[in-house]
DNA sequence: GTGGTCTAGACCACG
DNA sequence: GTGGTCTAGACCACA
């Protein structure tokens, strides 16, 4: 079995939402650095799609560093690695403004905007 | 003029990023329904980009409701219409969830997040 | 007061609407041969609407002989001419085709068809 | 080959007259839910025209619902939604309001106009 | 003047 | 292979 779950949506491509998936599951702590990541044979066959579209996920996976190829052994979970500044200023300019501006043009509040972030914020085990 | 104003980036499509302007431009108020929105040719001369990728825009944003063609005539801006709760909570649900987790990723904290949500939320107090 | 009335709808030329308005009156019996037609300044200014297109809905009548256009004295209702075979033809294929298979795709039966024709055919001094 | 045929009329746009053909099809039977329909290459080859026409004709039928895009995979041929009762409505009044004057003006019976339309109807015995 | 249609052809993203 | 994006430029319909 996987250790993430996916239902494909209609819209977006197949690799975008599987490399969301297993980011989600990094960070919810399903996947953790030095598991052993599935291979690319196996989930072609459990999530019904193509292998050159698992692959590009893998190579997209190993570009942020999320993923280690270990020729011979596998592919294994890395540690995630410090982020730029420069790509956290993207996200929280360019894709909080996306979001903002499309929860302003459907007329809801910051409040709501707010509380969503909270009920998706993954709380592990974070105590403190 | 332009009433609004872009600094094109590479990777998204033209059209997507002057479909976000203009969203932008309305939610900040810079356009109000029943302005007349500029002319395709205008819009393609001082952008820059090709009268077809203008009408793209043009036709995404009245598929929308918020601009209303009146051939021969102009193009008008509309009401916002009633957002369906269907959009709302993909939304909420979807994109959130994609932020979400790639601040996580980016070892960003709610904190943060919220904070850059409320410095890009659009101040309505705007006297026109 | 024009023999006729309209109420605009977006997505039809205008001038189209303001034919197939005057066509109806005519075969209706609100306008018949030898009635004085509406100058094109008085039909501009009452239906609000650009006076060049008022000009081009004249040409289109004068053109199948609906309207002439007497010199000097003014426009008037022409006796209907006896349509051509090929026009009935494509009335009868093409129109009636588009007709048909719209109501199909809509799930109309034809008995539906029917009895809407015969709601709207007018029945001016129809004894016969 | 293509499961439906166009002899090209001028005066009406290209993509509208390839649209009704693809409608005929799918009323007809040529065409079934679930079919594959032809890539925009192959239809602009067949018909001889552009591909950004193709785009056009399969945007316009998508927005129906009768057709579906799965990028990077094909176009398939969807099941026709349920119509409105707004859209039935304006198909009975406006449409076969039209249709009725231009047969009035022609001098058409009512009989006739019904004759062509049973004659049009298509057969529902298509055993596939 | 407005927007709409169509063509020709290049390049990209996707599976 | 699929569909999507973008450009360049011509021509038409409409008001």
């Amino acid at each position: 079995m996987l250790p993430f779950h996916i239902t494909f949506q209609p819209g977006l491509p197949v690799y975008q939402q599987v490399i969301f998936a297993v980011k989600k599951a990094i960070v919810t702590g399903q996947l953790t650095p030095g598991d052993r990541f599935p291979s690319i044979r196996q989930m072609s066959q459990e999530l019904r799609i193509n292998p050159n579209t698992v692959q590009k996920v893998v190579r997209g996976l190993v570009e942020v560093g999320l993923l280690k190829v270990v020729p011979g052994v596998g592919t294994l979970v890395g540690k995630s690695p410090p982020p730029s500044s420069a790509e956290k200023k993207t996200l929280l300019e360019d894709q909080v403004g996306r979001l903002v501006v499309e929860a302003c043009r459907m007329s809801l509040s910051k409040a709501e905007v707010v509380e969503a972030i909270a009920d998706l914020w993954p709380n592990q085990e974070r105590v403190k």
